[in-house]
DNA sequence: GATCATTCTTAAGATATCTTAATTTTTACC
DNA sequence: GGTAAAAATTAAGATATCTTAAGAATGATC
């Protein structure tokens, strides 16, 4: 488990052993199984959530009852409610396991005391936060350009890690489709 | 000028004089003339733009010729293409001054430089790219949520800077609606 | 102040996508 | 292996938004 935070660290700056040690000792491993809940509406998301093993997804209950998924994360990625846990507010959204999940859990308190000690940590996740952002900006592009139809080839093509694991109901939700309609979709040759 | 970048920056991580200073001296400042491109499709984007004052959008053409709006930028706030900035490659938009704009101009070789120099910078720029994508995050889910007229509302009473400063047409390109429908929903009573 | 360019409006017909509701298929569990 | 729960499909009617094309209004320039 520490070789593979320490793997994903190393991508963006070099820590030595004795660095990752310290960081790693602030991260509290666990499991969620499959449905549970990392995080509810209107609570405070305590944690930024490293992903080891498992698929999570991030999905709020829109007027008319419905789920609607923003954001889906699989292993090696960071997940959290942004919004919630960087000024730590209550979440608009909840947090859940899509299968069983094993994640690192970074606590807000430890992330600032980390930040204090290790420097080279402030620039890690200034990488890692500007990744993200280009990753939501294409999404962002990507939905301005394409329809229905093409957002979901698009999808199957380019993310089959994630179009494997994940059930089409929220497949559709994502890609913000009615499952009805993306069948429909899918029904229309190739 | 410098008064204004001072102000800024130590909002988020107290700087000195000096350091101030020292980073004002990397800052190039331009006024780019309404309409005059800071940056065209398919060329790197070699800065980042902080606007001192002025109005800029970012855009690209689509198949059908048209402009899409994806950000408005005005006084005090930063815009590049970030994708093209970060990793400095060919960029997919255009950045073009929406009225007479004045801007700070910081290279991404300079501000690597100024990393290096100055840690609490990476910290900075750690926290305004988390502002930034949490801006971003929201923006997606006002789109998600809401239908074309409500987003003008909310964009017209949220946003009152930007809607007296740039055409109507723009305001509907950026809210993803066609200047035509735009002009209906007006028309509708309120 | 006249003229050209830019921006905004109007209206009719087209289309992508949703809604609802019922049915079928697949998966999970005792 | 049978039954309940979850997921996926089908189809008909509704609707938000776009397209095209033309005309009106506004603003900028000599």
């Amino acid at each position: 488990m520490k070789e593979q935070i320490k793997t994903y660290f190393n991508r963006y700056v070099e820590f030595d052993d004795a660095e990752i040690d310290a960081i790693y000792e602030k991260l509290e491993e666990k499991i969620f199984k499959k449905k549970t809940f990392l995080l509810e509406e209107n609570t405070i998301c305590r944690h930024n959530y490293f992903i080891l093993k498992g698929v999570v997804r991030l999905f709020y209950i829109d007027a008319k009852g419905h789920e609607k998924i923003t954001q889906f994360a699989i292993d090696n990625w960071w997940i959290t409610h942004m919004e919630s846990f960087i000024n730590q507010i209550p979440s608009s959204q909840y947090l859940q396991a899509v299968e069983d999940t094993t994640v690192l859990c970074l606590s807000k308190y430890n992330l600032e005391l980390l930040y204090k000690e290790y420097p080279k940590l402030e620039r890690m996740f200034r990488l890692v936060t500007e990744n993200m952002l280009i990753a939501n900006l294409r999404k962002s592009d990507i939905y301005l350009q394409m329809k229905s139809k093409e957002r979901y080839t698009f999808f199957v093509e380019k993310l089959p890690d994630f179009a494997q694991r994940v059930p089409q109901y929220m497949i559709a939700s994502y890609l913000e489709i009615t499952p009805e309609y993306l069948s429909e979709l899918r029904r229309q040759r190739n």
